[in-house]
DNA sequence: ATGAAAGCGCTAACAC
DNA sequence: GTGTTAGCGCTTTCAT
């Protein structure tokens, strides 16, 4: 329990001012070389290292960046954690993780819980990041945020996203290449912007191989197993029946997978059927659903970047961030029979 | 980005010294009722929160605890995390987290990874808890630390471990009481302390029910699937071949299970299966395993709340605790036939 | 039962 | 380039 050396030991060894060893520290120029290993060496024979709460108190950065989830599934929250903290380390910030009730939060709840830790900047993760509550919360307690996914209010602030549009696209083509005429498309919640993005990326798709946009085969969903149903016995019932249908999430998908199994519809033979997502479920159905992945862990690594960069200076000009998706070829597309 | 109210507001709002509203935040004894209630609540009206930082630097305790782990499950880390988080919310304690590589261990790295952030007490978990060397280090730091599982030094400081004897007791002498007679037991590695407790317990069992021990019935597992594989098939290679094999871990059991069908077994009826730790891939082989499923988030709670005793008072006396593990009985057992 | 004053270990202005 | 000084917001010790 022998006492912590401080920045005055280091110092007094290194025969400097403190000032300079604070320089030296965090990397300021005006410091000779010479003087630059001596403060180095004095630092690493007495095992220094800075005192987080000195540096918090005494300066404008706390080093530390909190992570907001609201009972996140166990994958998600090892992925957004492991990309923070990878980054965390590279750049000796702390990560403090804080759970939150998304529906019970307050300007109130905030403050207690993250006011006293002033974290240089928060991460938030959906739903988080879709609450209106909590970003009036956290802008009135003074704190700046980066969100990952958020589906709207896209302009309130930083945020990192998976570039659901290109990816929605990419997958479409390939539906197309594999010959696939008519393609319907089943969309998310209204509400949500990602739902949005991805219908658009099949539209842009059609559009790019020269296909004609039937909104008769545009569904809308809800993101839901049974949305997934609903809408994909309407589009089946059609005249024209599609013979594939992309859901914008897994979900919605699996409840396309059920639908078409009443009907006595063999997927992918007769059907083609496209998720959103790459959930765990998506894995677990039989075939093994085709979907798209969406790079969380390399979404948190940036968005804890993007935090730390805005910590440092808060007029950075990047302030948003959108990451290719990964397309996940499995068993429920093929090309269409005949 | 108003200012934070600081502990000089409150005081003066509230017509009382800075040392007195210290008192009533950190509940000493000595102050009125009336201005207790005076103090809190300007302290409300202001939104105050104490500082962390200032906190940390001031006094002894800095309301942190940090995490460690190396490359957990995601359903580990989660259970782990939610445990400890969930005690250290109570408390108005704050949870930092830090991945480390057990193996690259040194007391280097600890230094530059904890000795900044200065945490009350460390939380280990497995397998970093069993890493001398990292003991070694962290005692070297002066830092505190509770470890969760440990597999052996369960002398050098506090701990929580599943009650892993009893355990095993409970699930043997359930399959005596199904009407086994011959059950033999499969150690986990023997540098474990876990796989020793667990046959303890096992042999526990049969001298409750009045059985003898049989050491031609225990065979030395290493927990992998392989040695599961290689222990269940000399074990179905004796005379008087057991009726049911009980692993000191799940994947000894699925390679039990495996052996068992080589030799044309049917799992439960010609030979009853039981495993250890309840691991995801339990629930996935067919049948479902009979397993023992330990309290990860209370340990992790009991951990936190251990954690923070001896922040408060080193000289806490309770600096152990064993849970109870709850028996999952699955598919892989029943009764002998016959 | 309450208050005054002295730091804790740093960073930020400003001097030299 | 480098040093001096003044806090940051608390807890602690010692008065009263």
């Amino acid at each position: 329990m022998s006492k912590r050396a401080t920045i005055t030991d280091v110092a007094s060894r290194a025969g400097v001012s403190i000032k300079t060893v604070s320089r030296v520290l965090n990397r300021e120029r005006n410091v000779r070389e010479a003087v630059r290993a001596r403060v180095l060496a004095a630092a690493k024979q007495l095992g220094y290292a800075p005192s987080l709460s000195a540096r918090g108190l005494a300066g404008a950065r706390s080093y530390v960046l909190a992570l907001l989830f609201d009972h996140p599934s166990f994958s998600y929250l090892a992925e957004v954690q492991g990309g923070a903290l990878e980054r965390c380390r590279a750049a000796h910030y702390h990560l403090i993780v804080e759970p939150v009730e998304t529906g019970a939060l307050t300007k109130r709840t905030i403050e207690e819980t993250l006011a006293s830790a002033r974290p240089d900047a928060l991460i938030l993760t959906p739903p988080v990041c879709d609450s209106a509550l909590a970003l009036d919360a956290i802008e009135q307690a003074g704190l700046s945020h980066v969100r990952i996914a958020p589906g709207r209010n896209l302009d309130r602030g930083p945020w990192v996203r998976a570039n659901d549009r290109e990816a929605a696209r990419a997958l479409t083509e390939r539906l197309i290449d594999m010959g696939h005429a008519e393609i319907a498309f089943i969309r998310g919640h209204p509400d949500h912007g990602a739902a949005a993005e991805r219908h658009t990326g099949y539209v842009d798709a059609l559009g790019a191989r020269g296909l004609s946009v039937d909104d008769g085969l545009v569904a809308q969903g809800d993101f839901s197993f049974e949305s997934g149903v609903a809408a994909a016995e309407a589009l089946l019932d059609l005249v024209r029946r599609p013979t594939a249908i992309f859901a914008g999430g897994d979900d919605i998908a699996r409840g396309v997978m059920v639908a078409a199994e009443r009907r006595g519809l063999e997927v992918p033979r007769d059907l083609s059927v496209a998720g959103f997502d790459d959930s765990p479920a998506s894995r677990r159905v039989w075939p093994p659903l085709t979907t798209v992945r969406q790079p969380i862990r390399a979404m948190a690594a940036a968005a804890a970047d993007l935090a730390m960069a805005l910590a440092c200076d808060p007029q950075t000009k990047e302030r948003t961030r959108s990451l290719p998706c990964e397309i996940v070829m499995r068993g429920t597309t093929a090309a269409p029979r005949g």
